[in-house]
DNA sequence: TTTTATTGATTACGTCTGTAAACATTATGC
DNA sequence: GCATAATGTTTACAGACGTAATCAATAAAA
């Protein structure tokens, strides 16, 4: 991924999410991959596809005469800039702060909080 | 706001935090509070404030020739939405999962990590 | 009363996005 | 060899978005 890091959108999301779940793949395979959630016609997969790679997201390899298309922006970095995306603009860059309100709006279930509760042991664990 | 829920974009919601922090507020208001960080022309935040009313997300009550402006749309709603948007789209709707990736990436500060420690203990308090 | 300033309403325009068709090229099947 | 299918490339179009100018109406100033 080049250093101007141009957005990705979520139906280009949708096109990376079938590379990152097995890469190689041409565009006939992730049509048929992303067809359980979207019915688009190849076409459009093409379309994504190729705005995908000008935007250098991902890359293409001949083969034959089709292509066969896998991530360069890796997913956890696209976890990553998504999420501090949101909590740089809502919670001051802070997850602590997200996880603040979704306590206070009861969002949290008792399997987040077991899961948070195991996972903060572990970070103490690493310290 | 309605039950159809209408996106509101980035610009947008730099008008609607303008709001947040003190409404009602007039065109003129809102576009000296958002100078600090946008530089935009009057017209341009009467645009946003129009989109908004059309989306339902802010409401308009007449002010001897003008405008006041007030959120329909609340803080804490957005950021529920946008903070479980991201959570559904990348993290499956968990904000554990995503503590997990953050935790995994070395993206938690200290402050971060003592903050969900306490957080952890008031929600077992809570309990 | 006329002119100017203010304000809302409408229009404008380039870029991005979602979706896909149209076109061009090449390989395959008959 | 010709017709068809496969595949890439390009074009298309409506709506959203960022930004702001233009137009219309009204209030204020001269």
């Amino acid at each position: 991924m080049s250093e101007d890091k141009k957005q990705i959108s979520i139906a280009e999301s949708k096109v990376m999410e079938a590379l990152w779940r097995a890469y190689p793949l041409s565009a006939e395979d992730v049509t048929t991959d992303v067809a359980a959630e979207h019915n688009w016609s190849v076409g459009t997969v093409k379309s994504l596809l190729n705005r995908l790679l000008s935007k250098g997201a991902i890359s293409a390899e001949k083969d034959g005469r089709r292509y066969l298309y896998t991530p360069v922006l890796s997913h956890d970095d696209y976890m990553t800039r998504e999420g501090q995306g949101v909590l740089d603009r809502l919670f001051d860059g802070r997850v602590s702060a997200m996880l603040t309100h979704f306590s206070r709006h009861e969002k949290l279930s008792g399997d987040d909080i077991a899961e948070l509760k195991k996972l903060i042991k572990e970070l103490d664990n690493d310290e």
